[in-house]
DNA sequence: CGTTCTTATGAGATCGAGTATCAATCAAGG
DNA sequence: CCTTGATTGATACTCGATCTCATAAGAACG
């Protein structure tokens, strides 16, 4: 016996197919439910809106970052939050392919470039809550500094991803610790440099670009590891 | 003769007062017409969607934005952004009693406040385009620090027009001000005192991996560039 | 004064997303 | 065999949004 694939799979293939065929507004809810011999009924039953198919799991990704939030124990609410955005990326690297097709109709439809902005929009509100509670302070400061660290840290995550969303991003685990490291460097300062022994110190004239200095300095910092 | 108000005002006029009464969703576009005495064709004439009611001249706003950004002569990319996002924010405050009523509206009504979080994230769009610009640099890094500054600039407005829509602001202009310069002190570090020849000391502890250091030197060494 | 040309409005048809209702099917499980 | 519960199909309906065509009200012009 043929075993049937799952309806809603049969649904997002059908969608899928003809978006790229015939574009996302050109094609029609029945236009989806007729290739994939359904009803329009059970179409929506499994999606709320014909945005849906586009972004299925959504709600629960948005769930797993809760969950995940309340059970983090971190030194800072700032490094809780870094580490549970991983979650995210990690999610999207692990569609692979599935995930270049969704922004590759992102990128084009306005209506869904909007609702992802949305729902990006919902991980930051989760994380100002987080950070502002972690905090304790209930300052107006205060409450400035925990939405400045989870636009920050939205922002960071988002970078990345769409770096490698587009191909141009080799190593986006790398490229996300990095990238979170600098709005961590952002918010708390450089690390205390401990004097005295295992201190490095480098001296060089100012006035130069940054590119300019750190390929010297990367490869001396990691001879420096091996040794 | 009753001059008779203009055909937008009359039906933003009847739209607002039938949400107040009735609800936004239980509001439908004939009622609104129906109210102000005309078709429903005209409504879609003056207003693009049911939604554009709500949020009349944003697009003029934007415009303004981007002018005000091409047209800008500041020391750094970054401070010619907080420049331009007070425009916004005198906007909503000459507004006055009309902002407050699309806020009331805005946080109850869903649809609406995606649309509004949609719309912000095109005023951050146009800062994170500028500052990339402005920087000439088209490395990833400089990239990052672009989409940082223009998530902390639209945070701190959106913090401070936020509280002032509560009426948990006096002084909404100052604080938009203390705000914006907490963005600018993030960004190129406390005012240095200044060191003495042209040399830049950086000191960290060692056994570090490259990519732990790199960032928060980079991040230092392009302040300083500006500075 | 009459004629055109423009512009704003009205009226109605049509499309498509989303909701609600009811009937039909089918798979357990007693 | 029958009951129960869950999934699907069929259909009608609401409402936002688009499109077409007709009408009225002016301006400009001869």
């Amino acid at each position: 016996m043929t075993s049937k694939p799952a309806v809603g799979d049969r649904l997002t293939e059908a969608a899928l197919t003809l978006f790229d065929e015939n574009g996302y507004e050109q094609t029609t809810v029945d236009d989806i439910t007729r290739r994939a011999g359904l009803s329009r009924a059970t179409f929506f039953r499994h999606f709320r809106s014909k945005e849906d198919v586009v972004f299925p799991d959504h709600d629960r990704l948005l769930e797993q970052v809760r969950e995940r939030l309340v059970s983090s124990s971190h030194a800072t609410a700032l490094v809780a939050v870094s580490d549970t955005v991983r979650i995210v990326l990690h999610h999207y690297l692990e569609e692979g392919e599935l995930a270049r097709r969704r922004y590759a109709l992102t990128s084009t439809v306005p209506a869904l470039r909007d609702r992802e902005i949305v729902s990006v929009a919902r991980y930051q509100r989760l994380f100002r809550e987080f950070i502002s509670e972690w905090m304790g302070d209930s300052s107006e400061s205060a409450a400035l500094r925990a939405e400045l660290m989870s636009a920050s840290v939205v922002s960071a995550h988002n970078h990345v991803l769409r770096r490698w969303l587009r191909g141009e991003s080799p190593d986006p685990v790398r490229e996300v610790d990095e990238a979170l490291q600098q709005v961590i460097v952002l918010f708390t300062g450089p690390p205390e440099p401990a004097s005295g022994n295992g201190t490095t110190i480098a001296v060089f004239s100012s006035g130069q670009p940054a590119d300019a200095v750190i390929p010297a300095l990367r490869q001396f910092l990691n001879s420096a590891e091996i040794a």
